[in-house]
RNA sequence: GCCGAGGUAGCACAGUGGUAGUGCAGCUGAUUCGUAAUCAGCAGGUCGUGGGUUCAAAUCCCAUCCUCGGCUCCA
């Protein structure tokens, strides 16, 4: 039976009011609190027959919080409205972290726009008007929005399949939407306008741009204070800016646009995550390579990348007649080190490792920082092996790969599996095999994974790693590839234990995926707070007056020939100064010399952190401070 | 590439047509001082670059390079 008692309805809706929920989940449907109010034919319809469960939605949960934001975004559109008539209204989605509207409006919208938009924003929800959900033929609803000027309205009307479409009205402004939405505007409780920004129509170049405005919204004031709090912190730890603060890193105009110039603080940074690097896939039993930055054109045509990666390569150079290409990725030359010599099963799975520096040609609207840029170092590795080995290299890959992470401090990540897509090379064979190698690998390492289905690069499946930062942001580095399209490509076997020759399965991995990148994140992760295996400077030695120099020389003597990074800060100053100095370099240990020191062996050290730790000797400071390297912690 | 905002001393910023400024950093001198800024002096800029308008341009116009926020894509 559809029907439903009174008494039955008024209980559910008592019990919505006390949730306090601004919509409800019929069955697994979302729905307008009003739809249960009334009984319309539509009602029944969304109720559907027999007994489906009634939830209420709140803004506690995520679906909840994306109606609210969607309806503050309703909000926004009704005020642009009324503030700037001539402005088409497109569409206005909320997003994971709150809401955008694009509009179509001749002058882009000023920050002083947004204020008198919020301004307007909060008068319509302190009306408190409902939003009416009406349901309208298609026909009618064309009519409607060409009457009202609003093409881009009737020409996603146009695309929907059913035969009606459904209208919020809500104050003056109607508006075509699927909802739900919340009862009424004043449910809304928080919210801010963000940024304007330039979007295409639909996403395309080829349409016209479109004003878009950017905004959130929370449950309560504290919420939103909190985001906003956490967006100053994101600023706070732009790599950009600590990066420039801490002398790491720096990118010149007349060098060129995404050109990393490291700077020796961000270099001894680099150096030491090289060293790790390399005596890590050492003891993995990586073998290391070294290759050239340029290799003739008819390597990358064999190769495949002028067919398909041609976008983002450089021009060619001639050289004697011949053209040559600056690299994108390392595989080709890999590829050739693998042909040097005929290859039997027995080397075999043979690991490759370079860190290769390739150059991509990115838009110039894409560079950011070291995030994006047009040279960078990727950490890569090609595995040749046997079809039958790739899970267990995938099992090392994985362990290698978390154990590198962990190093540095990543201990969250989500995992994808991308399977094969539409446009792919290799048998149908070849990518179960391979996909159900890379799916078993993940369930015995009991790793929690989602699938990303045809989301594989085309020439095989792989296994993306995005770590989490220490602000919850995700950020991919590590990458695991299958690749059935270089052997192919360039014809290359080895030797199998049945005399036959076979062709080898190729897998690309890289953990941090470019250094650049990575270097970025790190800045970030960290907050320009580095642990002190990583610090450019390890200790400073602070002289309270003159007479205490010679005594503090013998110190940064001491740990320099132990391999700390260590300086001395002997100037005239008072101690005070130097101790801000240090801090703000965000110098891991500083340790004050004065008379005290001078005449007994103790030494006080001080922290970043604040707070001092007071040691019997030098070499009990050396030694505690060795073990915090080699615990790199 | 497209839309918008920017580019002034090493850094952070002020300066709307009339002799380029402030703070920090730097250098010099004084001070020799015990846990986040001692004092004084000095020096530092063809105002991103190239054109144009004007008696006069950091300032107005055009072009160009770069940076930033997005769009698209990704490491």
């Amino acid at each position: 039976m559809g029907q439903q008692t009174e008494q039955g309805q008024e209980d559910i809706l008592k019990r919505l009011k006390q949730a306090k929920a601004i919509a409800a989940k019929v069955g697994d449907r979302y729905v307008d609190i009003s739809a249960l109010e009334t009984k319309s034919q539509e009602t029944s319809d969304t109720l559907g027959q027999g007994q489906q469960t009634i939830e209420p939605v709140t803004v506690e949960s995520p679906e909840g919080l994306g109606i609210y934001r969607h309806s503050t975004s309703h909000i926004m559109a009704h005020a642009v409205k009324e503030l700037f008539p001539d402005a088409k209204v497109t569409i206005g989605p909320a997003t994971e972290e709150g809401f955008y509207y694009d509009f179509d409006q001749e002058t882009p919208f000023t920050p002083d726009d947004l204020v008198k938009i919020e301004k307007k924003m909060i008068q319509i929800i302190k009306k408190n008007n409902p939003f009416v959900r009406k349901v309208v033929s298609k026909a009618d609803a064309i009519q409607l929005f060409k009457d009202m000027g609003e093409t881009y309205k009737v020409e996603i009307i146009e695309e929907i399949e059913d035969d009606v479409v459904s209208l919020y009205e809500e104050g003056e402004f109607v508006d075509l939407c699927r909802g739900p939405h919340v009862p009424s505007t004043g449910r809304i409780n928080a919210f801010k306008l963000l940024k304007t920004a330039g979007a295409y129509w639909r996403g395309s170049e080829k349409n016209k741009m479109l004003q878009r405005i950017y905004g959130t919204a929370f449950a309560n004031e504290t919420q939103l204070k909190d985001y906003l709090n956490f967006l100053e912190e994101v600023k706070k730890r732009d790599h950009r800016k600590i990066g420039k603060e801490l002398d790491l890193f720096s990118i010149n105009d007349e060098i060129g646009a995404g050109l990393i110039l490291w700077h020796p603080n961000g270099a001894i940074i680099r150096k030491t995550i090289e060293d790790f690097w390399r005596d890590e896939h050492i003891k993995a039993n990586y073998s290391l390579l070294y290759t050239p930055h340029i290799a003739k054109l008819n390597l990358w045509q064999r190769s495949g990348h002028l067919d398909f990666y041609k976008e983002n390569m450089y021009a060619p150079m001639e050289i004697e007649g011949a053209d040559y290409e600056l690299k994108p990725m390392n595989c080709p030359f890999h590829v050739a080190i693998y042909n040097s010599s005929l290859r039997s099963y027995r080397e075999f799975p043979i690991r490759y490792a370079e860190l290769g520096t390739v150059y991509r040609y990115e838009r110039s609207g894409v560079l950011h920082g070291l995030m994006r840029v047009r040279g960078f170092t990727q950490d890569d590795a090609h595995i040749f092996c046997r079809i039958d080995q790739i899970e267990d290299e995938i099992l090392n890959v994985l362990d290698f790969t978390l154990f590198v992470l962990k190093t540095f401090g990543f201990e969250q990540y989500d995992i994808y599996l991308s399977t094969r897509p539409e446009k792919y090379v290799g048998s149908l064979d070849n990518w179960e095999i391979s996909t159900n190698a890379l799916t078993k690998a993940l369930t015995t390492k009991e790793l929690k994974y989602e699938v990303d289905p045809g989301e594989g690069v085309f020439y095989g499946p792989k296994i993306d790693i995005k770590v989490k930062d220490s602000l919850k942001r995700q950020w991919q580095c590590s990458t695991i590839q299958v690749d059935f399209n270089n052997p192919e490509r360039f014809d290359i076997t080895y030797r199998g234990a049945d005399d036959k020759e076979h062709m080898p399965i190729m897998i690309h991995r890289a953990l941090m995926g470019s250094l650049e990148r990575f270097f970025g994140v790190l800045i970030e992760h960290y907050g320009g707070v580095f642990p002190l295996w990583l610090s450019p400077l390890q200790l400073s030695i602070l002289t309270v007056s003159d007479r205490h120099i010679a005594f503090a020389q013998e110190l940064v003597d001491l740990f320099k020939k132990n391999g700390i990074r260590v300086e001395g800060d002997f100037g005239n100053e008072k101690i005070g100064y130097k101790i801000r100095h240090a801090s703000m370099r965000k110098v891991p240990y500083t340790v004050l010399i004065g008379d005290k020191e001078a005449q007994t062996a103790t030494l006080t050290v001080r922290k970043r952190s604040g707070g001092n730790i007071v040691y019997n000797s030098r070499e009990e400071l050396l030694d505690f401070l060795k073990q915090e390297i080699n615990n790199k912690t």
